[in-house]
DNA sequence: TTATGTGAACGCATTCACAGCC
DNA sequence: GGCTGTGAATGCGTTCACATAA
């Protein structure tokens, strides 16, 4: 849709704009100013203005933005018009955790099936569905395609893991294995690393004057 | 330290490198080149060192750099060689989870303390730690001072607890909670919005040919 | 000869400033 | 008059290319 590609800053504010117009759509406004979205974003006008330019003009001049057809938008722009069906691999605490987080299910995000290589756990039943080994992902991709699969496994299983979702045949991957993973370039990846937050973290805290 | 301040991206690359050198050592090699790092990190030579040059000249000229030497540079840069005394605020599904987290304790985030405001849980034992109410933040803070403030409470409780957690006195958050939050200039903030990687997720799968 | 360290060139995201429209 | 939309200017991180040192 976008005629250039879009800076990942850009993408990630408009995740927050979208946040702030649902905030405002509660509280029964049905008109924002790019000054208004700035403000509690902290960011500047131009900044929003600009990045909503990318993808058009949804604005009045001299009159701000309709609040819930701007929610639309925002909505459409992020690919959260539709659902995703995901799979979590590895449910350990942080996979646990997961697969019971409600910001997941609440944008349509919807956690079709767990997996784990632990024996021990494959079998189990957790939050309504059951464990599956991780050997029987491609097979069960094959008969139901998954868009992303979360990897939620150590750091030493990761880049195995990762790659058998891959040759099962997904191209959608969230990892939250603090590990630098490496995907096929049709693969897109997406890395939350806790580590290297901390890390950053503690940088920041080391080097304030 | 530094002379200018550090980009961000600059600090994310670091802890990379850091996780890098850990694994070099760990395979015995003493010696590692800017190519070398590179090439784990899906980067480039030159940004590793630009990265580097910003902190010293650590390498050899036509030899690369002492592993040893480096690892021991960027933990000292990144301020790893000190513990840091971490509570975590809301003790739910992913509280709980980051309690256990193992890479919190393996490079010096030692948690000192679990709150919450769940009265059903205060007073609970929770590995090896009592449950506390958010009221004694700012008793507990002035008889042994906390460095980090984890915030694993949902969206509509964090800036609440977010100003506790400063009226406390606790300079250093790190958030988990998917909501924009807003501090002095005196405390630093590091948010992690799992919500917002999701979308970027689901933008970046919406939007490739 | 090999690989670092770094000023200079480049490219891209942010900010500015104002023309355009309500 | 008020606020959007957007080229132009700016600032900053990345890449280049080479002088420098082992």
């Amino acid at each position: 849709m976008p005629l250039k590609r879009i800076a990942d800053s850009t993408v990630r504010r408009l995740s927050l704009y979208l946040r702030f117009l649902e905030e405002f759509e509660n509280a029964g406004l049905t008109t924002v100013s790019s000054e208004e979205l700035a403000a509690r974003g902290g960011t500047t006008s131009a900044q929003v203005r600009k990045d909503l330019s990318f993808f058009g003009s949804f604005g009045k001049r001299g009159l701000g933005y309709q609040v819930g057809e701007l929610t639309q938008r925002m909505r459409r722009i992020l690919g959260l018009e539709r659902d995703w069906r995901v799979v979590i691999i590895g449910v350990g605490k942080i996979g646990a955790a997961l697969a019971q987080y409600e910001g997941f299910r609440q944008r349509g995000f919807r956690v079709v099936g767990l997996y784990d290589s632990d024996s021990a756990k494959i079998g189990r039943e957790m939050y309504d569905l059951y464990v599956r080994s991780v050997d029987a992902l491609a097979d069960d991709n094959r008969e139901q395609p998954v868009d992303i699969a979360v990897i939620a496994v150590p750091a030493p299983a990761a880049q195995r893991v990762v790659d058998q979702v891959v040759a099962a045949g997904i191209t959608g991957i969230m990892s939250f294995a603090p590990i630098q993973l490496h995907v096929p370039s049709d693969v897109t990846l997406n890395t939350v690393n806790m580590a290297m937050e901390l890390e950053r973290l503690s940088y920041a805290l080391s080097n304030r004057e």
